[in-house]
DNA sequence: CGGCTCTTTGACCTTGCTCAATTCGCGTGG
DNA sequence: CCACGCGAATTGAGCAAGGTCAAAGAGCCG
């Protein structure tokens, strides 16, 4: 399989030979990690940053409560903290959601990269700043949906996401996490995430079962979440 | 006055004379924009990337039924679409919640910086990264606190990063905006952002009247709102 | 004084939460 | 092949935070 870093920098601009063999550079063999383990710990302060390469983790605190929130899902070409590298310590966990396999790309390298050239360093710059692009739809959707709008809302960012990398397969892709993940992830109750997807399946939008999202109705959930892609910037260009 | 984005830069990393002169070139005569007006209009791809020198502003996005969602609050120092360098176009809007002056910076000069000088150009993108872990930590707020805590969340962080540029005397500050925008700001109604600062008032935490903020239990304010300022990356170190 | 915008208040309604009980899916050991 | 165990999905009932609508004060400027 090609390495999905490489695919989500050419799907935002054309890079040259050169920084081809940088990228593949900097993926090197992948790691495991289990499901429910954490590949980064809040206060800590990496010395690399971590590439997705399969699997599904996410980006969390905890709080006195004990409740979790979920600020960012991450999929397969996804550096889960790339921002690392300029802010210390990590304000967050990220925790493997599904068994997942990371490559640990080192923060001299990275460095080096910024030192050395100038290009590739806007795109991985453009990485982090389409991350921000992305917690700002959520916060939007937070503040304006109501929950079944915003959880359609997730279900149509991540079909777009996965199918850059190749995941997707028609409207249906892979998504073995449990309700209560989402429920984190939304800021709403597990009960409540429930109720909604018993909604969106009754309605011929969407259904969610063992593991597995397939959208009926892909028009109706777009209208039903005021979805756009477009804050995804999935056109390649110069950067 | 001192240039407020070197200031927020210094604040970060200590720069090179070298790099004093470019930040001191980037930042030109000011321009005025009056309370109300739109700075960067969504859907445009502008040429030029915005710095706050006074006054406040907001990025939002207004939807179908006339409401409006601010995802962001502006203010000097602040990049207000330094990602639109790598970004386009434009999917938000940026308002003018006060009068403003702001400077604006040619996309061609930053794109320079990024070719010649590799240290300003990863201070830049940690301005940005240190956007995003702003929307993190609203939306992290808005998933896990209730009303009071949200705003009360946002009062503390507005005080940090005001007096970063020294536009804060003591515990107070200058806030001279509507509660309805704040309700735009939280997701909230703007009845129920005056029943907030009517209880936030009542507990003796915090005033705001005339447009002018008083903290007066900053403790007391901090845990309601479980605000920890390491978000903000204050400390200047290498980056 | 008049007009405007912003804040405050009251009454009532809706969305989403909590707690607690079932039920389902599925892998495991007998 | 079947009973058992366990996590996840469902369901129900009652509650609470926050929304809506509408009206009344306050503050400020001309």
């Amino acid at each position: 399989m090609l390495n999905p870093l490489r695919i989500a920098l050419e799907r935002r601009d054309r890079l040259t030979a050169e920084e081809v063999l940088v990228v593949e550079r900097l993926v090197s063999k992948p790691v495991p990690v289990a499901e429910g383990a954490d590949m980064v710990r809040e206060g800590e302060s990496p010395l690399h940053s971590t590439v997705m390469i399969s699997g599904f983790s996410a980006r969390y605190t905890t709080f006195s409560d004990g409740k979790r929130q979920i600020s960012a899902v991450h999929v397969p070409g996804d550096f889960v903290d790339l921002h690392s590298l300029l802010l210390r310590p990590m304000d967050h966990s990220v925790v493997a959601l599904t068994d997942c396999s990371v490559v640990e790309v080192p923060h001299t390298l990275l460095r080096e990269i910024s030192e050395r050239h100038p290009h590739l360093t806007r795109l991985l710059w453009t990485l982090t700043v389409i991350d921000a692009a992305i917690f700002r739809q959520w916060l939007i959707a937070s503040g304006h949906l109501p929950a079944v709008g915003q959880i359609a809302h997730f279900f149509c960012e991540l079909w777009t996401r996965l199918s850059l990398v190749g995941l997707t397969e028609g409207r249906s892709y892979d998504l073995p996490i449990a309700q209560a993940d989402l429920g984190d992830a939304m800021g709403l109750s597990a009960v409540h995430v429930n109720r909604c997807m018993m909604a969106l399946r009754r309605n011929g939008l969407l259904e969610w079962r063992g593991g597995r999202v397939r959208i009926l109705d892909w028009d109706g959930l777009r209208t039903s979440a005021a979805f756009d892609g477009q804050y995804l910037n999935l056109e390649q260009r110069p950067r």
